[in-house]
RNA sequence: GGAGAGGUGGCAGAGCGGUUGAAUGCGCCGGAUUCGAAAUCCGGUUGGGCCUUCGGGUCCACGGGGGUUCGAAUCCCCCCCUCUCCGCCA
């Protein structure tokens, strides 16, 4: 969430913001709103001011009145009632005004409020415009020693490569048809190799974070309350993209969905808390489940483990202190640990930096890194894929925007500190996600004969077997 | 799933219709005392919105939301959460 206040200040950086993000907030509508919310507010504080004293003034009399009017002798009672009426009269007279006060603001709210939830947060400077992915601009690229890009795989191997889905298929990794009986399309099930070869890697990704990185192991709820889905920034853009688990049909009293990242998570944590800066910056890596609708994508990546509904992750996060250098010093930092990941992995990837266009509302910057998949891209002559770039992974830099929607503070002392709270900022990375990541793993590492090399570091994970078929 | 109890400031814990943003205790921060410290005494100690001539003014919040009332922490309704007992269960 934006901040309202910066906002008004300085609009045409939000309008512009908006622009570049292809967003068609209504930022004027909301701004309208704003000022008439505020107009009421004042005029509702004030008459509720006066009602206040008056209520100091008189408020103990009427309730001696009331009380005496009641063992009052006939004789007593008119005067003693009309002394009462006339008391009650004034703030009477305001809580009829404040009331029609009060029901104007309740008319505007609920819109300001649904406006300002779609607010993006403006893109840095340094972001290149552009409108969707194809405006991305590379980075840099990595590749281990014998990796040839112009060449492309056969060129560098030797062989042509066959695609993820018929090293699967014929090595027995993955069952699509019976993922498909149970649960639909995009489903699909590990079997025997192929689910120990995801285990292997996930673990790899999620000892390599806490082990060489620091990060702080949790385990986070994967089902949650819609207000966290909103507060972590996915609601309410992406409330089409999250499953929802529809409790209140049989009777309960909330309805749950199914979070799409371990973010959702590890950022909920400590909504509605005061850190200590002293404890800053949070480091936090889990491994979880993550589900997704993938609406709008129909007819889109079909087949394989590439698109589908569920899969596992481990994702960072980091919640920094609210201050620019840091947080982009993070960014660099949590992109260079999923670089150090690649490359012992020896998995030839591209940073690339994504445009405006590309960002999403939540981010300031995002930059993405894509692994090379040989059973994708166009086809050559002979019908076979001639490889290109998959994205595998994500990095996001977000200021305060999803810590002032989670209304996560920081100051010294933490809870029990004294002085000003500032918004901390926040940042998140894919570590891994895997099935996707199979696809460049079996892909780079099959071998002329049909064989699958397991990668040296994932075999102490997979009971010390080098490889597959 | 059934039956009860309860959610108040950093914590503990009063208040159960009227100058209560909230007694008291603990903790914490200043000051006094002291060579220094402990003890003692005095003072302070929530977060947020709006307005501001930047001195300050004002409103909101006692789990959340609605309602009753001239007035709600206190009464009513809905929801969320916690605890205890029983049942079920990885």
């Amino acid at each position: 969430m934006i901040d309202l206040r910066q906002l008004r200040e300085d609009p045409d950086r939000f309008r512009r913001g908006a622009r570049l993000k292809g967003s068609d907030c209504d930022i004027d509508r909301l701004l309208e709103l704003d000022t008439q919310k505020r107009s009421y507010q004042q005029d509702a504080e004030r008459l509720r001011a006066e009602q206040k004293s008056l209520a100091k003034s008189s408020g103990p009399r009427m309730g001696q009145l009331s009380g005496q009017i009641k063992s009052a002798s006939d004789a007593d009672r008119p005067a003693l009632e009309a002394e009462l009426a006339d008391l009650r009269a004034a703030p009477a007279r305001l809580k009829d005004q404040i009331q029609e006060l009060e029901a104007r603001i309740n008319e505007v709210e609920p819109e300001l409020s649904a406006i300002l939830l779609t607010v993006p947060q403006p893109p840095d400077d340094d972001v290149p415009e552009g409108s969707s992915a194809d405006d991305n601009v590379e980075i840099s690229r990595w590749a281990p020693d014998g990796w040839d890009w112009d060449a492309g795989f056969k060129g560098s191997k030797g062989f042509d490569p066959q695609t993820h889905l018929e090293l699967c298929e014929r090595l027995g990794l993955v069952d699509f048809p019976r993922g498909v009986k149970m649960a639909g399309s995009r489903s699909y099930v590990l079997t025997g190799l192929g689910m120990r070869l995801h285990q292997a890697i996930l673990r790899y990704a999620f000892d390599f974070m806490v082990q060489h990185n620091g990060f702080t192991p949790m385990s986070v709820p994967v089902i949650v309350r819609e207000e966290a889905m909103t507060a972590t920034g996915f609601f309410p853009g992406g409330r089409d993209q999250a499953y929802l688990v529809s409790e209140t049909a049989r009777g309960a009293g909330q309805d749950l969905f199914l979070t799409g990242t371990g973010e959702v998570g590890l950022m909920g944590l400590h909504q509605d808390e005061i850190l200590d800066t002293a404890r800053l910056p949070l480091r936090y890596v889990t491994v979880s489940p993550c589900f997704r609708r993938e609406a709008g994508a129909a007819g889109k990546d079909t087949a394989g483990l590439y698109r589908i509904h569920q899969f596992d992750k481990v994702e960072q996060v980091v919640i920094c202190a609210p201050d620019e250098a840091e947080s982009r010093a993070w960014h660099k930092k949590m992109i260079g640990y999923v670089e150090d990941l690649l490359r012992s992995l020896e998995l030839p990837y591209r940073l690339l930096q994504c445009c405006t266009g590309d960002l999403g509302a939540k981010n300031a910057d995002m930059v993405d890194i894509e692994s090379w998949m040989p059973g994708r891209g166009e086809l050559d002559a002979g019908g076979r894929p001639t490889g290109d770039f998959g994205e595998t992974h994500s990095a996001s830099r977000l200021y305060d925007y999803q810590c002032r929607r989670l209304n996560m503070r920081c100051r010294e002392g933490g809870e029990t500190g004294k002085g000003a709270t500032a918004f901390c900022h926040s940042l998140n990375n894919t570590v891994a996600a895997s099935p996707r990541i199979l696809i460049p793993l079996l892909e780079m590492y099959q071998n002329a004969d049909g064989t699958v090399t397991i990668p040296e570091p994932l075999r102490p994970h997979m009971g010390g077997i080098d490889r597959i078929g």
